[in-house]
DNA sequence: TTCACTCATGCCGATATGGGAATATAATGG
DNA sequence: CCATTATATTCCCATATCGGCATGAGTGAA
């Protein structure tokens, strides 16, 4: 079909290559989860946690594509680490709730001081 | 088709009952993003983001159930709040590699430290 | 009650995605 | 070169999900 006849109707915005859509999967953060003591190739994978081989190269390959894991050959295999840095985008995201939680309390707290002073003034 | 003559093929984990499915979706973190200065009703969502209503509606309903907001009635009007607290499933995951990776350090450290004793052990 | 307003749902089409099975590709050992 | 081991890729199906559109439901006002 032709773009300038597009429908108007599309499924969900074409990601896999988004951080958040690359962690939304469980078994990508099992992939990740076990990759945490370290470097490990596919096979240990695929029976550490108990899934495909073609399954875990498929989330592997997902996984690879956002940069959260990084391959290094070694021979025929092939050892996946965690690349911890590409959690960042995740983490400042996270952060940016937290800054705007602190605001309100800190706003909160100003509401407050303003009410006791107030209140002592009165008292004067 | 009769569950016993299932198949085998099998879409994503059925979620939508998982914080990280919920906010795997850019839409999604939009609405979430436009709630951090406060509660805001539905119609204020749908014009700040520029998102049809059925669209935030709907989203919102997702995140709801996951337990990322919540609604309060105020005649006509559904205003919407974040609810913080849910944040903790992610600072929890999030921990968890920034504890494999202090540990990582420290046993790096540790292994110099060993390299340095045996160094100086040989020097005396 | 009836109309207007605000939001939630249901239905539908298009698409993205995950898993299984089979197969292709790559590297190693004989 | 051939067999074997270790991964990656392809094909296919069932399902999940998104967005648009129309409609239903609840509340307030005339």
């Amino acid at each position: 079909m032709p773009i300038w006849e597009y429908n108007g109707a599309m499924a969900r915005s074409s990601t896999t290559s988004d951080v958040f859509n690359a962690i939304a999967e469980t078994h990508r953060r099992e992939v990740l989860d076990a990759l945490i003591p370290g470097e490990k190739a596919v096979g240990e994978l695929v029976s550490d946690l108990s899934m495909s081989q073609p399954q875990v190269s498929k989330h592997l390959r997902v996984l690879s594509e956002v940069g959260l894991v990084k391959c290094r050959a070694e021979g025929r295999r092939h050892l996946y680490r965690l690349e911890l840095a590409r959690l960042r985008p995740f983490h400042e995201w996270l952060a940016k709730y937290e800054q705007a939680l602190n605001d309100r309390l800190d706003r909160m707290e100003d509401y407050l001081q303003e009410l006791q002073q107030k209140e002592s003034g009165r008292e004067t």
